[in-house]
RNA sequence: GGAAGCAUAGCUCAGCUGGUUCAGAGCACCUGCCUUACAAGCAGGGGGUCACUGGUUCGAAUCCAGUUGUUUCCACCA
């Protein structure tokens, strides 16, 4: 071994800064990330692919620091640990960015040709893409990069076809005119899963609706109607009513004239309306709500279109033509007002849709779009769950997840953008529509149907799918982009060593989008399930508990933090406080803490470091009784990381290591062990330290990988490419019990004579003498004299008569002679007032065993629990009385 | 509107199959210390009717019911 004191000098603070990118590259260097296909179990991991144009925030540091920990751990338990990395095209989120790009340099997207704009965005793609990768590194995060994948990668897409032409073939994908949810923004219908429902303050207009007198002119006679949307009147097709409510009979088969336009429109009956509800009656606008869809194709009303794609009136709205919906509604009320069709109007908060990315309140649009249906293979999904092949942590969200699966609806997968895969489905002047992979495949399907069809008569559909529609290949298409769509494709070996993966660390909101997904597109390709674990984080919120946000500034940007307290501490700050699908409560003061932990473990290594070994000297006998408790100690602690690993506990993990770490390796084992100030230490003790300072180490680099690589890589002994990363976790050995509980007990007593210093004032350099009366282990008092500065320590029979302190180590009763520093009267009421206290805890317990019921039901262990409980608390007491006498009869 | 979860110290949370000396941790707080590893530190200390009300049980923070508060998810009531 070498001699460490030769090394240069240590500063005493840790310096994340020069020691990161130097072990990141080193790693790199090393092919340290990189996975293939070996005799080892593997475990893997993908990564929940980050938008590629996104910019690292709290819940992506959050989310990878744990997957970072879990891959980091597996790779240590001896498995093939593959994480792969990757982005995700982002087709909604990246396109908009793109429009507005192009935007400032003058340029409108309708006017470029797809091909054109295609450019751009690829262009924007290379230059911004990824970025997020590159700061996953600052991280620490031990992806395997040569894996890096792009769900817009040509092989990936070409999986994406594929997968449409089979489900296509399948039956399972449908196109047809429905109502979708239509962003204004965007400009693209998107799934009801992007539509986000809020509480909106709005109003309810009512409005009078004169009856007509049957050739379009009104009578003094109307009905009133409460609509939240007087701007769409002008698309109504007819008025309802509920044929029970006796109200409106007198209605039947009468017409009234719309407001404004005074277009004639039927009155007619459907059991849909609610009574009780507004005023009973309701107008249908069948082209703008979906409720009102269903009931015009019951009652085959015409659907009049009044709104376009940017949510402006129409030509057919006949007023207000080319305003704004928002805006023609405020008109549009004024107008009615004057024109007295304004009865009156009401505050009213409804719930309104918004769509996810633009937030633009979402307009209810019928259009053609693409379907997949989801009836089976939600059911089998759900199975997957339900039966437990696999696990949600926490369970929870099983809940959540049956309720979505039993009450799917078809997934709308048509989007109308460039950026993405765009739908392989081809129209032919006939109308027929043929669906294949290629054009060529296209063009040679078209020919079957007439060969007169040349490459010209092919129209391809000009939608992209949703970008689920590719992320929900992802544990699959990464490995082996051939399979999905193509279930006929062997497994390459990528594919069949890596998949299923282990585990999947994600966020509780995609669990429809994306989780739910995967486990379908695994199931129908793969006939297995992606993953087996999923482990949902919870949401980073700021201390006031808002979601931290772009728009609300409450959000630190990661990388500032990581140069301000170093990666190692940010990941630790993220662990403390998140147990899984718990919301976590942010805190800079948490990072602070992994900061300062940094610190403890560097200055511990530096204490250690400046001893000089003498190889002459015998290893005392405080040194090997805490040699010999902290190596119990550390098994104990081990085992019980081992435990809440395996529950992925990870911050009870973290919590574990760290109090191993601070408490007992710092603040007790090694000021145990610690050398007077210029003397040697022992070479026993001190190679004990060195292998307790490696698993330390060890212990600590899942969470902690760069601390953990700078101080292993110092420690003697180390090969030339060697690394932390591929050492085998530390395996807990023998617990030795009486070590362990002896040792506690000098702990207390050692707690007991500075409690005792401090509160009568005694300099930790002056020695003191104490008395032991009871079964105290008196082998353990030279580390307590060490530790707490002892004198001298008799073991007596006999309480002493005699000025001083006492209190009791379990039920030992410890006393320390103090003449002329103690004052007696507060000492014996202070012992006296622990004395009532231990006779009311001994008359609980007596109450207790005397009540029959107790005696008779409760298990035989516990019984005999109480008993003791009373022995010793008689002990305590007699102990107590005594020592209590002896100091009154001084 | 429907469903689920949560409620334990100032804060964030453990407390697993009801019973281990009147309920634990970390942080924060208070007191005393710049004691040659670390003031980003050391030593000591205070702090909780386990939301409320009932019930089951010999025994409840733990199980059950209800109430209140809170969070999340789902939902097209104009």
């Amino acid at each position: 071994m070498n001699d460490m004191s030769e090394k240069k000098e240590l500063s005493a603070k840790y310096n994340p800064a020069e020691v990161e990118d130097k072990w990141y590259s080193w790693w790199l260097e090393h092919g340290c990330f990189h996975s293939e296909p070996d005799e080892r179990d593997p475990y893997t991991i993908v990564i929940p692919p980050p938008n590629v144009t996104g910019i690292l925030h709290m819940g992506h540091v959050l989310n990878n620091t744990l997957n970072d920990v879990l891959i980091r751990k597996a790779r240590m338990d001896g498995k093939n640990a593959c994480w792969v990395p990757g982005t995700d095209h982002a087709s909604i989120a990246t396109e908009s960015k793109v429009v507005a790009r192009l935007k400032e340099r003058g340029i409108s997207k309708e006017d470029i040709t797809r091909e054109e704009f295609m450019k751009y965005a690829w262009e924007w793609k290379e230059e911004h893409g990824g970025i997020i990768l590159q700061q996953l590194r600052k991280l620490g995060a031990s992806c395997d990069w040569d894996r890096t994948k792009f769900t817009m990668d040509p092989e990936l897409s070409d999986a994406v076809i594929a997968t449409f032409c089979y489900f296509y073939k399948k039956g399972l994908i449908y196109r047809g005119v429905r109502m979708v949810n239509w962003d204004p923004v965007a400009l693209t219908a998107i799934s009801d899963d992007e539509v986000i429902h809020k509480d909106t303050k709005s109003h309810f207009y009512h409005l009078r609706y004169y009856i007509s007198d049957g050739k379009g002119n009104p009578t003094d006679k109307y009905l009133v109607i409460a609509t939240t949307r007087p701007e769409t009147i002008m698309a109504d097709s007819a008025i309802c009513v509920n044929p029970a409510d006796e109200r409106y009979h007198w209605l039947k088969g009468k017409k009234v004239l719309i407001p404004l336009i005074g277009r004639e429109i039927p009155v007619i009956e459907d059991s849909y309306v609610e009574m009780d509800f507004g005023t009973g009656c309701l107008k249908v606008t069948p082209a703008h709500d979906a409720h009102d869809y269903e009931i015009g194709l019951r009652h085959n009303l015409p659907i009049i279109n009044i709104i376009d794609d940017h949510g402006r009136l129409t030509e057919d709205a006949t007023i207000l033509v080319g305003e704004d919906r928002f805006v023609a509604r405020k008109k549009i009320v004024r107008m009615l007002e004057e024109a007295g069709n304004l009865e009156k109007v009401e505050e009213y908060v409804s719930p309104v849709g918004y769509s996810e990315r633009t937030d633009a309140v979402i307009e209810p649009k019928l259009s053609a779009q693409w379907f997949l249906k989801m009836e089976d293979l939600a059911a089998s999904a759900l199975d997957k769950v339900e039966s437990g092949r696999i696990k949600f942590i926490p369970d929870k969200y099983r809940n959540t997840y049956r309720h979505w699966m039993e009450n799917v609806h078809d997934w709308c997968i048509s989007r109308q953008l460039w950026w993405g895969q765009r739908i392989p489905a081809y129209y032919l002047p006939d109308g027929q529509i043929v669906v294949e992979e290629t054009p060529e495949k296209a063009l040679e399907a078209a020919r079957k149907i007439n060969p007169a069809y040349t490459a010209a008569d092919l129209k391809q559909d000009e939608d992209v799918l949703d970008t689920w529609f590719s992320s929900w290949l992802w544990p699959i298409s990464v490995f082996d982009a051939k399979r999905p769509g193509h279930p006929e494709h062997e497994p390459n070996k990528d594919l069949s060593y890596y998949y299923p993966t282990s585990d999947l660390v994600t966020g509780p909101d995609i669990i429809f989008f994306w989780v739910a997904r995967m486990i379908m597109a695994g199931g129908e390709f793969m006939n297995d399930i992606p993953f087996s674990n999923v482990y949902f984080t919870g949401i980073v919120r700021d201390k006031l508990g808002r979601k931290m946000s772009k728009t609300l500034g409450n959000s630190p940007d990661p990388l500032v933090l990581i140069e301000k307290y170093g990666a190692d501490a940010v990941r630790i700050g993220m662990l403390l406080c998140s147990s899984a699908g718990n919301d976590i409560f942010y805190d800079e003061s948490q990072v602070e803490q992994g900061r300062n932990f940094c610190n403890k473990i560097w200055n511990s290594f530096r204490l250690v470091q400046g001893w000089k070994v003498d190889e002459t000297l015998q290893q005392s006998a405080v040194n090997a009784l805490a040699v010999k408790w902290f190596d119990s100690k550390l098994s104990q602690t081990i085992q019980s990381v081992e435990e809440h690993y395996s529950k992925f506990r990870i911050s009870d993990a973290l919590m574990a290591i760290y109090k191993l770490f601070w408490d007992d390796y710092c603040s007790w084992y090694l000021e145990a062990v610690k050398p007077a100030f210029g003397e040697a230490i022992d070479k026993a003790t001190m190679d004990a330290t060195q292998v307790f300072l490696e698993k330390l180490l060890k212990l600590i680099h899942p969470v902690m990988p760069f601390i953990s690589e700078e101080l292993w890589q110092s420690l003697a002994g180390r090969k030339e490419g060697e690394t932390i990363m591929y050492q085998p976790s530390p395996v807990a050995g023998e617990i030795d019990e009486t070590i362990i509980n002896g040792f506690e007990a000098a702990k207390e007593l050692a707690g007991g004579v500075r409690a005792t210093r401090q509160q009568k004032n005694i300099p930790p350099k002056e020695p003191l003498d104490i008395k032991v009366k009871g079964d105290f282990p008196m082998e353990m008092i030279p580390v307590v004299a060490k530790l707490a500065n002892l004198g001298s320590a008799e073991k007596i029979t006999e309480s002493v008569e005699g000025n001083g302190i006492s209190f009791m180590v379990g039920t030992v009763e410890i006393f320390i002679p103090l003449d002329g520093l103690v004052d007696a009267g507060a000492e014996i009421a202070k012992m006296e007032s622990e004395l009532s206290r231990l006779r009311g805890f001994l008359e609980g317990v007596r109450k207790k065993l005397s009540n029959e019921a107790f005696t008779a039901h409760a298990p035989e262990k516990v019984v005999a629990m109480e008993r003791k409980k009373e022995a010793d608390a008689l002990l305590k007491i007699e102990n107590l009385e005594k020592s209590l006498n002896a100091l009154k009869n001084k």
